[in-house]
DNA sequence: GCGACAG
DNA sequence: ATCTTGTCGC
């Protein structure tokens, strides 16, 4: 299993190399996607919804996850089945349950889905994986080696995924915990029941 | 060796 | 993430 996550590693390093740190400006997201992933056993709930004007399309789907969870390595579980979810679903932004730069290797699942879809993406999660919160200004930032990487606002840390950089993290944050999360989390809770 | 550790 | 009762707070 040495072998595996070393391997995992090197894949990692070659998404960090090409993402793409650009400005994407909410003022012209029109659509936007979300998702997430529940479990029950070993089998996995992803809940992809689109939110464009005020039309909500929502798309729930299940697989077995057999691989287990180590910090660092999440999107070996749940990028698959999150990118299958939303297969089809048209987004100016998608938003993953997870950190993107914020991550050992700057390549946390937010990255891994962006780079792989050549999609912009924000990461959004609940609890920090590595960095320290530094106050400057009136915000909390995410710094991993001298360089912000992210922005925690409230109880969330934001931090880009791919082709969007850390002023939309700001814009997004700004928004409070984003509604269209909160509908793909419900969502796949309900679906595992 | 010890602490930290997305979901 | 998930397992779970009561409990503190808005």
């Amino acid at each position: 299993m040495d072998y595996f996550f070393n391997f995992l590693k090197l894949f990692q390093g070659l998404v960090a190399k090409n993402v793409k740190i650009t400005h994407l400006g909410l003022d012209n997201v029109s659509s936007i996607c979300a998702i997430d992933v529940a479990y029950k056993g070993n089998i996995g709930f992803a809940a992809a919804i689109r939110k464009a004007d005020n039309q909500i399309e929502k798309r729930v789907i299940s697989g077995n996850i057999d691989l287990p969870y180590v910090p660092g390595f999440l999107f070996i579980r749940e990028a698959p089945i999150m990118i299958k979810a939303l297969e089809g679903f048209q987004c100016d932004l998608i938003l993953v349950d997870g950190h993107g730069l914020a991550h050992p290797r700057k390549s946390g699942i937010a990255t891994v889905i962006g780079v792989l879809i050549d999609k912009p993406v924000i990461g959004v999660a609940k609890s920090k994986l590595i960095g320290e919160i530094v106050n400057e200004g009136n915000r909390e930032y995410i710094i991993v080696n001298g360089e912000k990487v992210g922005i925690k606002s409230g109880k969330y840390f934001y931090s880009p995924g791919n082709l969007t950089d850390l002023d939309d993290c700001i814009s997004l944050s700004s928004k409070g915990y984003p509604d269209i999360l909160k509908l793909a989390d419900k969502l796949s809770k309900e679906a595992k029941k």
